[in-house]
RNA sequence: GGGGGUGUAGCUCAGUUGGUUAGAGCGCUGGCCUGUCACGCCAGAGGCCGCGGGUUCGAGUCCCGUCACUCCCGCCA
């Protein structure tokens, strides 16, 4: 007989009634009835029921058991009474009962008790996190993380991609994000840097001519964490692929994320078809980048409607500044005052002046913006919107590129707060056409948008002749339910193409070939068209298990002060290891 | 770097306008209990009320500072 089991906890059924069976776990719950003792004995797979009475001659020792040892139990598969099965448990129709029970290892006092699922503070479930990883909700997300990575290579193999591996230890990239550093002990002074993303690595692939890689692929940024983006490492399904268009990569990625969202959706709709909608179409219609489709609210621009009209807070800033346009965010359901009015404090608590609405009841237009645009205005708002009594309408006033954000946020709160959001789907789209750059009002200057690498649209000559504020770039993004889950591009391989955007962005040939010397070099042999994406693990998984918190699918997460409880990192280093690397400790002063 | 929230028993939380000895549930220890599966019943142990200072006759409660955790902003090609 094996050392530890002939059975996991979850195998026992009312066929093997009558075997002897051998079972090891953990005590998951024990119930003395004093002439009658229950123990839960679970493992990965399940929990059995184990039984004992006086008749055992384990009977004193199993008294003592208690939650979190982990024993190994000897015994007799019995059926369970008809009045005693369990529905509940696959098992739940035979138990053990114990003839033999071996402590294999006790358990202290449990600071997280791992039996029930109720909220516990992070630091705890941080710093004891493989009790936090014993515990039913989060053991199936990380197992579901696991299978949801199977399923994904499987489907990348299927459309001929191969897995490589790049390297952890690379250079320090001067666009993008802070990098985590690695002091060099043979070379003094100079130091290695963790990838933020395989980027450089992936194009250098597709050049030394691989075709399709893709891998599941560590990322190491130094910035500060949110629910959504845990702190210093995680994880992109990174892909590149040579020869191809934009429309090439969608129809290479589009199916693996249907295929793994509805293999793991549980039946949760899924987007068919990605929609493809331009930056420029996002930001006026959802006044964001990453819009949540499930809200089916659509923002108009009003501005005619209100230019010239009794309205004379926003026909007096219209009238000033042409620039300056009315967008509206219809909110059917929303049309009584007191959903207007909590509406309008939320905006002031937002810092905004307060928001305009109209609402419709007994066929008019009420409120203050309605009685000062008159009857023929507002019956116009009604039509152009497709409301009706009982809706309402939104008014966000300015220059569209200062108040989008708010506009996007009150687009968002009302449909949440009307119950618009329908939670059992996954509405996908791309996002197109970004913007290759942008001013910064910081540096005041033009800067890339999005990612240096990226081809401008209309390559050369759009560079040459153009605005550049104006040029877009063949970038997209794939968003999920209102979060952002990848980035890609069609590459720029072309070195003089390279030193052009470069320029424009303010960077003379010397950089270029000091930062991306061998991105450079490698441009110059040879380099085929490519393009890629890089969908974040993470955030899938996240999406999967309808969990809000990226902790909740990482087996050891930092918490937000990118420390690691369990392991105590970062930790402090021995003076003999600073020797080796040539440093020297400049701390800040004490407070 | 900045803003909000939280901090009371091992854990989750309550604690009134500042007022006598700081409570409950779970867990723990002991006792009772032969069909439970959130077992039940009885008893008990367990508290630097995050830490430091201040106001007050008196502070878990008010004020200041500080620390920890968390959420958000900045940041995140």
């Amino acid at each position: 007989m094996h050392a530890y089991r002939t059975h996991t906890c979850a195998q026992l059924r009312p066929s093997d009634v009558g075997s002897q069976a051998r079972v090891s776990g953990w005590v998951h719950r024990v119930r003395d009835h004093g002439g009658l003792l229950f123990i839960d004995l679970r493992d990965h797979y399940g929990v059995t029921q184990c039984v004992a009475d006086p008749d055992s001659a384990a009977f004193a020792l199993v008294e003592k058991v208690r939650a979190e040892w982990v024993v190994r139990i000897d015994g007799e598969v019995k059926a369970r009474s008809e009045d005693t099965v369990n529905d509940k448990l696959p098992t739940g129709g035979v138990e053990i009962f114990i003839r033999e029970l071996e402590v294999l290892s006790t358990s202290e006092e449990l600071p997280l008790p791992v039996f029930g699922e109720p909220d516990y503070p992070e630091d705890i479930r941080l710093r004891y996190r493989f009790l936090d990883l014993r515990r039913d909700n989060l053991h199936a997300n990380i197992v579901q993380r696991s299978r949801i990575i199977d399923s994904i290579r499987r489907r990348m193999w299927d459309e001929g991609f191969f897995e490589f591996q790049t390297p952890i230890l690379t250079a320090s990239s001067p666009e993008g994000a802070r990098d985590f550093l690695v002091p060099s002990r043979l070379h003094p002074g100079k130091f290695y840097a963790l990838p933020q993303a395989p980027q450089q690595f992936k194009q250098l692939t597709m050049i030394a001519g691989f075709d399709r890689y893709f891998q599941i692929a560590p990322c190491f940024r130094d910035e500060d964490a949110r629910a959504d983006r845990s702190p210093g490492e995680f994880y992109q399904l990174d892909i590149e692929m040579s020869f191809v268009t934009q429309e090439d990569v969608f129809n290479a990625v589009e199916p693996v994320l249907r295929g793994v969202f509805e293999e793991f959706g549980e039946g949760r709709p899924v987007t068919q078809e990605f929609p493809r909608i331009a930056y420029a179409d996002a930001m006026r219609k959802y006044g964001t980048d990453k819009p949540d489709l499930r809200n089916p609210i659509v923002m108009e621009n009003v501005t005619d409607t209100f230019r010239g009209s009794g309205f004379k807070i926003f026909a007096g800033m219209i009238e000033k500044d042409d620039q300056v346009e009315v967008w509206a965010i219809p909110a059917k359901g929303g049309g009584s005052r007191a959903f207007c009015d909590r509406m309008n404090s939320w905006a002031q608590g937002e810092g905004q002046p307060g928001l305009g609405y109209i609402f419709f009841r007994d066929g008019e237009g009420a409120g203050p913006v309605a009685k000062n645009i008159g009857e023929e205005r507002t019956a116009a708002l009604r039509e152009q919107l497709g409301l009706g009594d009982g809706d309402a309408v939104f008014f966000v006033c300015g220059v569209p590129k200062k108040f989008v954000d708010f506009a996007g946020a009150a687009r968002t709160r009302a449909g949440t707060e009307l119950g618009m959001i329908d939670e059992s789907r996954f509405d996908f789209c791309w996002i197109v056409d970004f913007p290759m750059f942008e001013y910064d009002e910081a540096e005041k200057k033009v800067d890339f948008s999005h990612n240096p690498f990226s081809m401008p649209q209309g390559g050369m000559e759009a560079l040459e002749t153009r605005d550049p504020l104006e040029i877009l770039g063949y970038q997209y993004d794939i968003v999920c339910n209102g979060i952002e889950l990848s980035s890609g591009a069609i590459r720029n391989h072309k070195p003089e193409i390279m030193f052009k955007a470069f320029e424009i962005a303010g960077y003379g040939p010397e950089v270029v070939e000091e930062k991306f010397g061998g991105m450079l070099r490698a441009l110059q042999y040879g380099a085929p068209p490519h393009g890629g994406i890089a969908p974040g693990l993470d955030r899938i998984v996240m999406l999967l298990c309808g969990e809000e918190n990226l902790r909740e699918v990482i087996m050891f997460p930092m918490n937000q002060q990118a420390e690691d409880l369990l392991m105590g990192a970062p930790s402090e280093v021995s003076a003999r290891q600073l020797r080796d690397l040539h440093i020297q400790l400049n701390l800040p002063k004490q407070g």
